[in-house]
RNA sequence: GGGCAGGUUCCAGAGCGGCCAAAUGGGGCGGACUGUAAAUCCGCUGACUACGUCUUCAUAGGUUCGAAUCCUAUCCUGCCCA
């Protein structure tokens, strides 16, 4: 199978070139993809252009993945109803060098290699091209009628808000560095998320005039949930990849909750399992989709892909744990090193020892410690049945804690509704 | 620069002097059911020292016993004209 139709069948791509599938067969193409430093972290909204790029380097091409150093400074319109937050310098300069550093795990940086990775800025092209230049040398080539006929700003210039001539400057910014790449680094192919298509076609227009040359493109459909709700989010927010923002416990939890019907595309998509096994693998989860072999497949591939073996080892004895029938009695029985071990990824605060020795109201302890953001959030919670404390439900507003619900002298364990525990440490 | 229409709680969007912490829908959270699924049903959805009090309807002033609702100025947005 060649790269095309592998991700043909994974289901990866949505618009491409003409030509560009005999481009890739070819020679060994270099193809680059945009981060946007939006955040210090990816998150899993990123993976599926980190795997584009895998995918890519596997079949022996040569990729490149671009921070936006510079374009992050303007902001990418596309599709979006409203003007975005401008970034200042410090928190951009911080998020192109954690998410540098986070991309580097993921390819193939080894120089000896003809189709090593590179890592490129395009800050370090933009920063010494002056606005006049820019107007003048490429901003010449494409007409304002062929930018603004773009569905990617359609919903900016026909909607309420109104759009900046900064934001609508980005598709020829990003276009520019397509014609940068081609012209420095030979780069013939971008890819990106569909979204992308408006801007990456800007930038192979580019090419055609400023250059005469030839280059390709293809995107991948954008992840989305059978019901169509945004991919990506949990209770918690954002599922990050950085350990430190979304703990691997809660990474791996986050891909066990997948649905059936999303589960099915999400393995094809985000693991490297190959055909046979996948569909053997679909076919008997239909069969006994009570037995979730294809969620916990996902995750476990996942999580080991992102975080290692380890961590995924931890995050399952964490979960069968804490999901597991009889924990009440389970959790007594626990040391602490055991506790804190199955613990690492829950979310953890602390109490005044002293608070419980003298007895302290459920509602104030759970707003205090910051595990409910009010205390008015946590009384009507507590009151609709939505509290457990070491995995026995809290009856009623009134409820005292004392030092007797601490396990192993130290430790309180509360749970919001079923999935989200909290760790509460007497100090 | 001129004219017109607007800026309401997470979002959309009602309200247009007291009955407004503000309809309705969406989202979110929680409960029941279940497979840590989907669908469905139910409850909650500004804060607090909580049958009451406080802070909210772009911002700052003003009118009034009383304003999200009226007036003035300012800022922001859309549309049209120049």
């Amino acid at each position: 199978m060649n790269l095309i139709e592998e991700l043909r069948w994974r289901g990866m791509l949505q618009d491409m070139m003409p030509g560009t599938e005999e481009q890739l067969q070819k020679e060994m193409t270099t193809a680059y993809i945009g981060f946007d430093p939006t955040a210090e972290s990816l998150h899993i909204g990123s993976l599926v252009p980190i795997l584009l790029l895998v995918h890519l380097q596997k079949a022996g091409h040569k990729p490149l993945a671009l921070v936006g150093g510079a374009t992050g400074m303007v902001g990418d319109p596309s599709f979006k109803a409203e003007e975005r937050k401008m970034l200042d310098l410090d928190t951009l300069q911080k998020n192109v060098a954690g998410i540098k550093a986070q991309l580097e795990r993921f390819l193939d940086f080894d120089p000896a290699k003809p189709n090593a990775a590179e890592m490129v800025n395009n800050f370090d092209w933009f920063q010494h091209i002056s606005f006049l230049d820019f107007i003048r040398d490429t901003g010449k080539h494409i007409t304002v009628n062929y930018m603004m006929a773009k569905d990617s700003v359609k919903k900016r210039i026909e909607g309420d808000n109104g759009m900046s001539f900064t934001e609508f400057t980005y598709q020829l910014i990003q276009g520019y560095d397509f014609y940068h790449l081609y012209t420095a680094k030979n780069c013939k192919l971008q890819m990106g998320g569909s979204d992308q298509w408006g801007n990456i076609v800007t930038g192979t227009e580019l090419i055609r005039r400023k250059a005469s040359g030839e280059a390709f493109a293809f995107t991948c459909p954008l992840i989305k949930k059978a019901d169509g709700t945004k991919f990506g989010k949990t209770e918690q927010g954002t599922v990050w990849l950085d350990p430190k923002r979304t703990s691997p416990y809660m990474f791996y939890q986050f891909w066990l909750n997948t649905t059936d019907v999303d589960a099915e595309s999400y393995i094809k998509i985000f693991t490297f399992m190959e055909q046979p096994e996948v569909d053997e693998l679909i076919a008997k989860h239909r069969e006994a989709p009570h037995l979730r072999l294809l969620q916990q497949r996902l995750a476990k591939e996942v999580t080991v892909f992102i975080h290692g073996e380890e961590s995924y080892e931890f995050a399952v004895k964490a979960s069968s744990l804490l999901f597991s029938n009889d924990t009440a009695e389970l959790l007594l029985s626990l040391t602490e090193e055991q506790l804190l071990d199955v613990m690492a990824g829950v979310p953890q605060f602390e109490v005044a020892k002293t608070d419980l020795e003298a007895g302290k109201d459920v509602v104030s302890l759970l707003a205090e410690t910051g595990i409910f953001p009010s205390k008015g959030e946590a009384r009507k919670t507590v009151q609709g049945g939505g509290v457990s404390m070491n995995k026995n439900k809290i009856e009623g507003i009134d409820t005292v804690i004392n030092t007797a619900a601490l396990l192993r002298d130290k430790y309180i364990l509360f749970q919001k509704g079923k999935k989200n525990y909290y760790l509460v440490k007497a100090i």
